[in-house]
DNA sequence: CTGAAAGCGCTTACAG
DNA sequence: CTGAAAGCGCTTACAG
């Protein structure tokens, strides 16, 4: 085999891998490609894509026609890199399994959209064998502008991860520690209001299914509970544990209601557990709210379920959210600033679980409310 | 006010400015300054860093080190933009009004970041301003490595764009067109399972609750039903549209029920519209299922629920996940590769919300099931 | 085993 | 109003 083959059969594997490279790399058109079209400079091209002012109309009109034409999409990547702002915020989660974190969720990923950011959701397994390392390093690794936190677990590891790089991060429907800023529902008057609707009923055996252990939010509204029944000189009739699931709250509800000393009402940490101690009561032959009352907090869709017609506190998530990231994005501009605790006041949604102070009536039926 | 305090100023407002810039942009540590402070080339930095055999034990220890106490995370802009692989995978979703797609987007998150993949969700808002290309843009902005969608509208429009900028994607619970990929429950099967199911039991009403106009979901799980009920020689009582909501399934339920020919079995295009139907039987005084058999798709969390204990076709979510996975992965390798339409086959889920035939007996209770 | 150089696709002072 | 140049933080042939 001779040279001159040697050398045709080279440039012909050549040209076929830079064919194939071709294609399958799909080379896409880029500020550069652009500005040889159009005939002027990248930086040109640059401007008047982002609509500067110094640029001229007859140019801008003539370049956006192009990039339109050629599909042209800026690269995020090599605009972050000089921009040094990413356009990302991480929405930190723990499993889905509580409806309230996906419907959150949801309203948070909208808001976010709407001025202008993309959320990237990251989740949190317990008992799988994601570390708090795997949460972090997407926050750190694609430079997230900022970091919103709506788990239980390891938030505060999270935080503090956050706080050391100086990113911005909030929490929601969590408290603040060391500087950070949290805004949530008051829980503790959300427990309070509870506790008086269940005192004025006249319910005279009241029991409490706790969340998770070690939660601020079930603590909390555990204590408005119980503030609530000390004013009439009582204290609750027991508490176990929900574990913040449906299981948790048909096994808590199952229980206590097994009881000699049987509760007439049921106070459940969140929505989800009181659904599960609903469906206790119903299986054990007990009319809700005729037998037992029993009241939720959160107003998740299913509370709303004509199975249930949950009464519970509604938290205020719109105006949660629109906090949050007005907090954050004051930290995204001075990352500087102080720490900042907020908690704003959910709201009663009577619905048919619970028994009626005879003073009040159900909030009226319109449509399938 | 003379030049020299004018100078001074500015200086000093330079300074400030330098300061607070300085500050806020909290310098992060790079593969350049980690090889400044190792006394090594960039380049051996970044190829100790990811692992690089030729790279000395001792010199990759002493990098290691040095990065770690520096909390070095790379950028993944900068290596996106020359490795052409961002890392990211878009999910797209439409709103999560049936907590089906809410259990999907998790156990898709989940096995995405298994694989060392990404997800960032990208939701269509029907009704609100978003457009197309709202969800077309961060793709192509974020460059992602490929695209999963799940959302029933505008799915051929995505589609299409991705194809057009040659992007692997694959469509789950959807049914391909053109060339794309698409795996989904076999809905068909499963329409003619429930009505084999329901014939058996004796039912001679049978009536069909469906789900969003034109989805191919829930026209094949009505052939299938249609089919299952031809073989006896009969059809459906009558069909209405249940949108795929709550709200839609009650309202179905309600009309089909005060007919005076009450249908009795009624099959609902998917689980959360079944439960509509449910509790508009309950609400007519009817008995679920001694008056009616109620049966729906999908297999969500609330169908366990002890107020429904729905008896449904469970989709085989995690199979669904593996092939789609198994596709996207292919593409990405050989973006070349053909369009392929993949079914697999649900499961029935005998529960307590429809009679059974006298050969049948549901289920054994285990636990909570 | 290690390094110098080029380049990924943008933006942004600086200069004209 | 427009352009040349430098640089964001990496990786990767190429060379030794």
């Amino acid at each position: 085999m001779h040279n001159g083959l040697l050398g045709t059969k080279k440039t012909a594997d050549h040209m076929k891998e830079k064919l194939t490279r071709q294609a399958s790399s799909r080379a896409l058109p880029t500020v550069s490609s652009i500005s040889k079209l159009a005939g002027f400079s990248p930086s040109t091209v640059s401007r008047a894509l982002k609509g500067d002012a110094r640029i001229s109309e007859k140019t801008r009109a003539t370049i956006a026609a192009i990039a339109q034409e050629q599909g042209y999409a800026p690269n995020a990547y090599a605009r972050s890199l000089v921009t040094q702002s990413s356009g990302l915020v991480g929405i930190v989660l723990d499993r889905l399994a509580n409806p309230f974190y996906g419907e959150l969720a949801e309203h948070l990923h909208k808001r976010l959209v709407e001025i202008g950011k993309y959320p990237m959701i990251l989740r949190f397994d317990e008992g799988a064998l994601e570390t708090e390392e795997d949460v972090i390093q997407p926050i750190l690794q694609y430079r997230m502008d900022g970091c919103i936190i709506a788990s239980a677990s390891l938030t505060s590891r999270v935080a503090e991860a956050c706080a050391r790089h100086r990113l911005p991060m909030v929490m929601i429907n969590r408290v603040a520690r060391a500087h950070s800023c949290a805004v949530s529902c008051n829980n503790y008057r959300g427990g309070i209001m509870v506790g008086e609707l269940l005192v004025e009923a006249g319910h005279m055996r009241i029991a409490y299914v706790s969340g998770r252990q070690d939660t601020s939010t079930s603590e909390d509204r555990e204590s408005g509970l119980r503030h609530a029944l000390q004013k009439v000189g009582r204290e609750p009739l027991g508490v176990v544990r929900g574990h913040y699931t449906y299981d948790g709250g048909y096994a808590a509800g199952r229980e206590l209601l097994s009881r000699r000393k049987r509760p007439d009402a049921i106070f459940a940490a969140n929505d989800i557990t009181a659904l599960g101690v609903i469906d206790a009561a119903r299986n054990l032959g007990l009319s809700v709210p005729n037998d037992v009352s029993i009241v939720g907090f959160d107003d998740i869709q299913a509370a709303r379920w004509h199975s249930y017609r949950l009464t519970t506190v509604a938290q205020p998530v719109d105006a949660m959210i629109t906090r949050a990231l007005a907090l954050l994005a004051e930290r995204m501009h001075n990352p500087e600033l102080e720490g900042e605790d907020i908690s704003i006041q959910g709201e009663l949604r009577i619905r048919s679980s619970a028994r009626l102070p005879t003073h009040m009536t159900a909030t009226p039926l319109s449509g399938l409310e």
